[in-house]
DNA sequence: ATGTATTCTTTACGCGCGTAAAAATTTTGT
DNA sequence: ACAAAATTTTTACGCGCGTAAAGAATACAT
């Protein structure tokens, strides 16, 4: 200690004149120390900014403070914001959280669950890819870590699962356009990435079914997460062959709206409420980007806030003993109304 | 070693017949060992599925594989586009990358800084939020770690900086521009987050001077990063002021552009090329979603593959030893024309 | 076959923590 | 003041690695 740098616990266990055990019970909860020895302690901190080696400390811990938030596209600005909100709660919760993007690529997905598997983490908060998701190395993945499934169900793995009510986004909005105007069709991708969009076709079918409506679904081609690009080929096709059967078009999602949207400008078709629009056009996700699209995109959001807090609150439920029984939560979405439809 | 499992590389040493520290130089660097011990190793690895504990692996090394990227905000796609970049380089050449985001906070910034600091990383590329910046936190870090910094720069820290050339991207689109019409007014923010925003200003101010036309600079209110929303809120008010001399716009960045063409939207002014549009926007940045902008966006784009080739690059040479003076490396933009302007 | 260079093994210690259990000290309640 | 409870200290060992240095084994060149 020749220039005043706390090299290990030992020594800063020396300049705080507390034991080094008690100085490592500190580190790891510090209501675990009477308040006075908290006091010595911290003033010490203060004075030399000491920081206990970090990968010693998760190396010896049984259960480590690391929680890992898995996204399928970091590039989707939804799977950013949701994972902001889980990480700024499991920064409150005292956790630390290591976030991972698979970047839609299932190899991918496997690594990033390997690569987690070797920081010991306390849990892990995962958005599945879906239907391309190695099933195998997802189950086992689940039954070796405290793992909360959110935003697209995957059988019952993990401790639980929470994601946002896809049949009342549906029904809600479908309901919404079939009180302002004429019925809408649906517009999807034939083969989806992500497996609500499934559970949002049914719930499409069921609501038209319970509307009195004849429903109409319009499924169109493309692999992978370039949603928009995707909408607009789609739309683009979809316009030439005149699959529309009514003005309306309810998309499965608000980035394959945007593409949809994208191929109406380029066809010269004017979307919007008003009585000189030729259709209306809506979406679902609450996208951050769908407040400027042209026109606004009407759409219905997942409650961010609500989808993350519990979501984090279960896990660490979980991460704490409190044993419950798979459990699925699905969260409503609000309706946002815009120009759009 | 009752059920099979390894549970350390003394183990597996015995399993694979070869020794524990040749094991360890191994998995430092597997070409270290001759080719039939490494087969060895790697035939015991496939029967045991056997990995080093990370953790005491990080704390023993002298220099770990660990690499930090540090970007202002997450939900930019821009940001989670050039991190899924750096991030496959990082991973293509052997390190281990965390992603790490500011959320446009400076005090997170600091926070961020601080938890890498703790992973003892080999080095980290970070895209620093700009003035906003602790700049003692931040000079402080670079002198600690190999840093490299891209996007914006802040003084000579790190090892080098890596960026676009916003002169140039400015200086082309401006040539473009009045080659293709009016010349145009440029539309910022009056105190932006980033500092890309001043060289981009100035180089304006510089290319209408050198093609002899008078400059116009329309400065909007706003702080922080919700640059569509300040672009759409500043366009409602530059709109009804009259401010703009002239029929064509190039906007500060894509993020502000998509908010102007949502105001011009919102106002019911015609944006595009043609004869019939009564204005011309344009952006800078090359922003993913500009492509689905109504008309689409013409902008200028970084080049994402070469800012992150060269960051990438030069940080791994600078962890290798290789020690060059500080260098900053400015890669020009690629004009992308589409129907906004 | 011999000598040299390269690689691996053996031996030993280090890293900075977590934590168990027994003993000692401090605090709290009567 | 005393007893009980709570907290801290002392003592000791463990964790799974990295790596240095000396000696042994292997590979390559002549």
């Amino acid at each position: 200690m020749s220039d005043g740098k706390i090299r290990n616990m030992e020594e800063f266990s020396a300049v705080s004149g507390i034991s080094r055990p008690t100085v490592s019970k500190y580190f790891h909860d510090p209501e675990s120390v009477r308040q006075s020895t908290r006091k010595k302690i911290e003033a010490a901190i203060e004075e030399y900014d000491y920081r206990p080696n970090i990968f010693a400390m998760n190396q010896n811990r049984k259960l480590t403070k690391n929680v890992g938030i898995v996204v399928p596209l970091l590039t989707d600005p939804y799977f950013a914001e949701i994972a902001r909100n889980l990480e700024q709660r499991c920064i409150d919760a005292g956790y630390r959280p290591t976030l991972f993007s698979a970047h839609g690529d299932p190899a991918m997905e496997v690594e990033v669950l390997d690569n987690l598997r070797s920081l010991k983490p306390a849990g892990v908060l995962l958005a599945p890819l879906g239907r391309a998701s190695d099933r195998r190395a997802l189950e086992k993945f689940c039954d070796d870590v405290h793992t909360l499934i959110f935003d697209s169900s995957v059988e019952q793995f993990g401790i639980a699962f929470v994601g946002s009510d896809n049949h009342q986004f549906t029904t809600h909005i479908s309901d919404y356009l079939c009180r302002t105007g004429e019925p809408p069709c649906f517009f999807e991708m034939k083969t989806p990435a992500n497996p609500n969009a499934h559970r949002r076709r049914q719930s499409y079918l069921r609501a038209m079914e319970e509307f009195g409506f004849d429903p109409q679904v319009i499924s169109i081609e493309g692999e992978g997460w370039a949603f928009e690009e995707i909408g607009r080929l789609g739309g683009h096709e979809a316009f030439s062959n005149k699959q529309f059967s009514t003005n309306t078009i309810l998309c499965s999602n608000d980035r394959l709206a945007i593409g949809l949207l994208t191929a109406c400008y380029e066809q010269g078709i004017k979307v919007g409420r008003g009585s000189d629009a030729a259709i209306r056009v809506a979406g679902q996700d609450g996208h951050p980007h769908s407040r400027y699209t042209c026109p606004p995109l009407t759409t219905i959001s997942h409650d961010y806030d609500a989808v993350s807090k519990h979501a984090a609150e279960s896990l660490f439920a979980a991460i704490d003993g409190h044993v419950e029984p798979w459990k699925s939560t699905r969260i409503e979405g609000k309706l946002i109304m815009r120009d759009s439809a």
